[in-house]
DNA sequence: TGATATTATTTGTATATGCATATAACAAAC
DNA sequence: GTTTGTTATATGCATATACAAATAATATCA
């Protein structure tokens, strides 16, 4: 087998890493989530954020990134930016050490005005595979986790 | 029903945003891969970049985007830090406008030193959901995008 | 050939991400 | 009650990501 030989079949089995294909799809979904919540400034992740402070009300910023799985350190930032825009708004705690956050009447309308946006991508993307498929994948990918 | 009650049926939904489940799976899984590959000093997103070049060989960085689905403007910023790191190297191209690399001999190295790494990430990630199911949902996941 | 359009990449700016470490506040042990 | 440990969050640092605009070089056309 000749170097190049070996590198294409090296090649084929490391693109075929499911890290490189998850990210890769990632990416791409996050794009059209992004294009859509354009006209409200809002970003996928941001619009999660809300949707999660809106299920979960007045809450620590722990408690947050283990229901959104998200690691601390990024929360943290992620929620500046939302304080920043006036869309969420920081709380006093009894416990000193805790940071408790909730949406403000802004980032409430903000979320109502994207979920239309937010539900035409929903829509389109599960169009192209189907909700019955998107629930199976779901559920492999929570197991891949 | 209530706003409470309202907001718990608005987050169910919002909860199972494709987006959100994706970037989510990305990062877990990504984390696995960063862990296995940091003996070496790779991030996921690097071993795959050094992975495309060995199979693509001398490459331009626009084609390197296509091949990969990354955005051009952050395939420069990646790939700059490989040159940095003597992984890659910028080759002149005749288009004075084409910018070239290639793997470095240390680059070649270091894949060498990943692959077993990356192959036991691989392995592990694939185990918990079976090969064929991966088959499955990597299809999947190409139509999703 | 000289003006104009097109193409390839980079830069400015901003967010997202996470490890290692620091900080600060509470809790436990003595 | 002071020391010690634990917990919650923040910061320093580095990479990843992408839109908009800039730059630079080739291609096209009048």
């Amino acid at each position: 087998m000749t170097d190049t030989e070996r590198a294409k079949v090296l090649a084929e089995e490391v693109l075929d890493c499911v890290s490189f294909r998850l990210r890769r799809a990632a990416r791409m979904v996050a794009k059209r989530y992004d294009d859509a919540l354009r006209p409200v400034g809002l970003r996928n992740t941001q619009f999660s954020v809300l949707g999660a402070l809106a299920y979960l009300g007045e809450t620590g910023i722990g408690e947050l990134a283990v229901q959104m799985a998200t690691d601390g350190t990024t929360l943290t930032r992620n929620l500046d930016v939302l304080v920043r825009r006036g869309l969420i708004e920081n709380v006093a705690a009894e416990d000193g050490r805790v940071r408790r956050v909730r949406l403000t009447s802004m980032g409430q309308e903000t979320l109502e005005e994207a979920l239309p946006l937010w539900r035409a991508a929903q829509s389109k993307t599960l169009e192209l595979v189907g909700s019955g498929t998107w629930q199976e994948t779901r559920k492999i990918l929570a197991e891949i986790e």
